[in-house]
DNA sequence: ATCGTTGCAAAATGTTTGCACAGGG
DNA sequence: CCCTGTGCAAACATTTTGCAACGAT
């Protein structure tokens, strides 16, 4: 039991045949180590790293070594199901985008947690750039760096003193 | 010979005033081979990394160690002279800042050039995205991936085939 | 004497790769 | 067979750290 019937079964996931679809083009397989990486990286609503997902596949009472795992995030990731960022000079995070808005990202210094934001004049400020440089985007990243409002209220009206 | 004055002379560059006051504000010490890198990196014009710094020292026939330029660089950013980026997952890239009107990156995937751009509407819509969410900003990343014109060129208004 | 700074080498971190073996078409 | 996929361990690249020595105050 090594790999997976390679016909769409009937209850997949959408993400699972576009997932499937794209291996096919590409002439690679659909593993069970792939269904497993995928259905947890779908699982998983928060922004993830490559250490994260092996810890949740193993929480999930799974097997799978980290150079598969670094391996297929690189394949999801050219896929377009999924979306690398390096928010800092830290490690690689992830966070799968399929079903989801495209959004930038404001990112919590202090408790590095990570907010969404959308903009609606972001496309066209990025197009017309683009148009400027004659410039093919093929991704872009707007992120804020700074204090949540949890972590940095805002100053008092009247300071005392 | 290790130590520099740490009076001010009097033909010193804007930016070794303001390292200066910085270093000196947090009982930090100006010396020689925080001068050396500071000099460097203001004589660079281009987007650069640890290693490249460390070989422009050699190439200018001085001496300073791997771990100094890290931890130098680390107070530069500090400073808010210097900024650092991490356009892709490689490793970290620095450009001096001090003089430079804000800007923003585009990033060639395939010769991996960076070209900058400003647009006059990302300070509003940043303004207003942290108002929104109550966020302090502190930096923002704004950078769009993909194929520059001598990479990519347009497509043919009417192709062949 | 104290305190921050340095260079060096070692350690730590995150990611990629070589290899031998497995298994489906 | 042939090709791709896997786990493991080793390799790798970049960055950080422990430490002894050093110099300015």
């Amino acid at each position: 039991m090594r790999h997976a019937s390679s016909r769409t079964l009937p209850g997949m996931s959408k993400e699972a045949e576009i997932f499937q679809g794209f291996l096919r083009k590409n002439g690679l397989k659909f593993t069970p180590e792939r269904v497993i990486i995928l259905r947890l990286v779908f699982e998983t609503h928060e922004h993830f790293d490559a250490e994260e997902l092996f810890m949740a596949v193993r929480r999930a009472g799974e097997r799978v070594s980290k150079a598969t795992i670094y391996r297929t995030l690189d394949i999801l990731v050219e896929s377009g199901l999924v979306r690398r960022h390096t928010f800092d000079d830290r490690q690689a995070r992830y966070e799968h985008i399929f079903g989801h808005k495209y959004h930038e990202h404001l990112h919590c210094l202090s408790c590095h947690r990570i907010f969404e934001f959308t903009h609606e004049d972001l496309d066209r400020i990025q197009a017309s750039v683009c148009e400027r440089y004659k410039f093919t985007p093929a991704s872009r990243s707007f992120f804020i760096s700074g204090y949540c409002s949890r972590c940095s209220p805002p100053p008092l009206p009247h300071p005392e003193t």
